[in-house]
RNA sequence: UCCUCGGUAGCUCAAUGGUAGAGCGUUCGGCUGUUAACCGAAAUGUUGGGGGUUCAAGUCCCUCCCGAGGAGCCA
């Protein structure tokens, strides 16, 4: 840390020389956005033009335009991922951000002294600033290496905790900060991020509005789990454990909503299932009902699922994901009523009767059968929320979905037609003992203009952890929130 | 909250109740094509805390703390 901290001034102030004397407009133009361009993400389609940034006559860019820069002298900035040295050569892994990382071969005969005492410093994690050659060479993993002519250590990393060894998940979820560095994070996390997009544009092109629904409520939303309470000025507030009741008022104002945010659970779950704090999605449709709910979902997951595939092959393959699973996750998914899965396990051996809930162990059963996901519907009244319709032909049963990921991810999304009819709602929030004043708002949505709707709620980390074949939810949110642990 | 397993070097792990060990990382040296590079050398310990049994405890007993997995609950 200590003589590196005078060289940040040149390495974040490098002032653009081409600025004065024959720059041209655009040239101008570009340099002025320098700054902005600098700190883009790298992994774009292509968009930014990151090497629009001159330092001297050499361009600086991202590990992921090499492929345009082949045979030129460019700059690279970032990390050192791993070293390799002999007597006489050195290779550099360097890490910029980019989905790939570049070898910068250092070759003692080609650099001078401070370039090569530079490789010995250069240290795991130490920031450095390479120049040198794109060349295309079949050793290279990624095809490309940087023959590198000017090497300058930024900062010296010295004992950087995460070796290339292995590590235990303790030591690493204390180390998450650095652990997001580690290729395997990257690719998890960059596929979180494509799904979210995915999400977005599915509901955006549909023309749903999103409606941000507040994190902080004055009561439990369905009074069934635990929730985070904290002080509201001196009265009670808890932290949202589903934005849908707020979402289907807005239903009424625009039809198709959706809300994606975070959610908080205050169940002391301790397993590779839960998380305190995760993210949910959740459309809510005016005027549609059960089957057109079960035809959104599958809808909705083929197409997110699709456009994931297509955005993120490479993290995948890195990942060793089989990605012939999500190639099938197409439309029409299998359907069961819970009658039926009831049955179903029965059949397998398991003690269980109509009413009861499936565990985690009956949800693989029932999923392990089919090679796409698996949709259950018709719940018993009993077993599900208070808002759910109730079927018309049997009014023991609900209106519910569930669909269940396969490969023993479990209940990735969960659905169901509301009650839109004022005076049975009120009975199932009287039944339910939850507090009428508190629910008078939602009563209002049945009183001004009822419509039948539905709508789901997908979790986002258990379907990422289904895409990415994660073993434990916490790899799939960059600062997983778990039970007695909130750091960092 | 309950059940099971665990806590020894910075990390991953060994060690019949009898002298505290290895690999990686670190430091030093060697090596011109390495992919968790390799070869040689060195430094690194309050064995999670407290109490007990014993001639002797990392090891057995009690207790507390911490971690991992699971159950319940859920997305």
């Amino acid at each position: 840390m200590r003589p590196a901290a005078s060289r940040f001034g040149r390495w974040s102030g490098r002032p653009p020389t081409r600025e004065c004397g024959e720059a041209t407009a655009a040239s101008r133009a570009r340099s002025a956005d320098l700054s902005e361009s600098r700190s883009e993400t790298p992994a774009g389609d292509g968009a930014a033009p990151d090497d629009a940034a001159p330092v001297g006559d050499v361009p600086s860019i991202y590990i992921a335009r090499l492929a345009d820069h082949v045979g030129e002298l460019v700059e690279l900035r970032g990390w050192v991922d791993k070293r390799r040295s002999s007597g006489k050569i050195g290779f550099l892994e360097l890490r910029d951000g980019s989905p790939d990382t570049v070898q910068g071969v250092v070759s003692r005969k080609e650099v001078d002294e401070s370039s090569w005492e530079a490789m010995q410093a250069a240290t795991q994690e130490s920031t450095v600033r390479l120049v040198g050659r794109v060349v295309e060479d079949a050793r290279a993993p990624s095809g490309y290496e940087l023959h590198v002519s000017e090497l300058e250590v930024l900062q010296a990393t010295e004992e950087y905790p995460i070796t290339p060894k292995e590590h235990g998940t303790a030591f690493l979820m204390e180390n998450r900060h650095l652990w997001l560095r580690s290729s395997r994070q990257r690719a998890i996390l960059r596929v979180r991020s494509a799904a979210i997009a995915a999400i977005r544009e599915f509901f955006d092109r549909r023309d749903y509005v999103l409606i941000d629904s507040p994190i902080l409520t004055p009561a439990a939303c369905e009074g069934t789990s635990t929730l985070f309470e904290t002080d509201y000025f001196g009265d009670p507030a808890y932290l949202s454990q589903s934005g849908q009741l707020y979402l289907e008022p807005a239903a009424a104002a625009f039809g198709k909503v959706y809300c994606f945010g975070p959610t908080f659970r205050a169940e002391k779950s301790k397993t590779r299932r839960h998380l305190m704090e995760f993210w949910m999605v959740e459309p809510e449709v005016a005027f549609l009902e059960f089957d057109g709910l079960c035809a959104l979902a599958e809808e909705f997951l083929a197409a997110v699922v699709g456009r994931v595939l297509e955005r993120c092959r490479g993290e995948l393959e890195s990942l060793e994901r089989d990605v012939s699973v999500l190639e099938r996750v197409q439309a029409p998914f299998p359907r069961m009523r819970y009658r039926e899965a009831i049955e179903l396990l029965q059949g397998e051996g398991k003690e269980l009767q109509f009413g009861d809930d499936f565990g985690a162990e009956e949800e693989t059963i029932l999923a392990s059968q089919f090679d796409r996901p698996l949709m259950i519907t018709h719940y018993p009244v009993a077993s599900k929320a208070f808002y759910m319709q109730p079927d018309a032909e049997d009014p023991e049963l609900a209106l519910a979905l569930d669909v269940i990921a396969p490969e023993g991810y479990g209940e990735i999304i969960g659905g169901s037609q509301r009650i839109h009819d004022h005076d049975l709602l009120a009975r199932r929030i009287d039944q339910h003992e939850l507090p009428r004043q508190a629910f008078q708002w939602y009563l209002d949505i049945r009183r001004y203009g009822a419509f039948p709707h539905s709508g789901f709620g997908m979790g986002l980390e258990r379907f990422v952890a289904w895409l990415t074949r994660s073993p434990h939810l916490r790899e799939t949110i960059p600062y997983p929130r778990m039970l007695h642990k909130i750091y960092p």
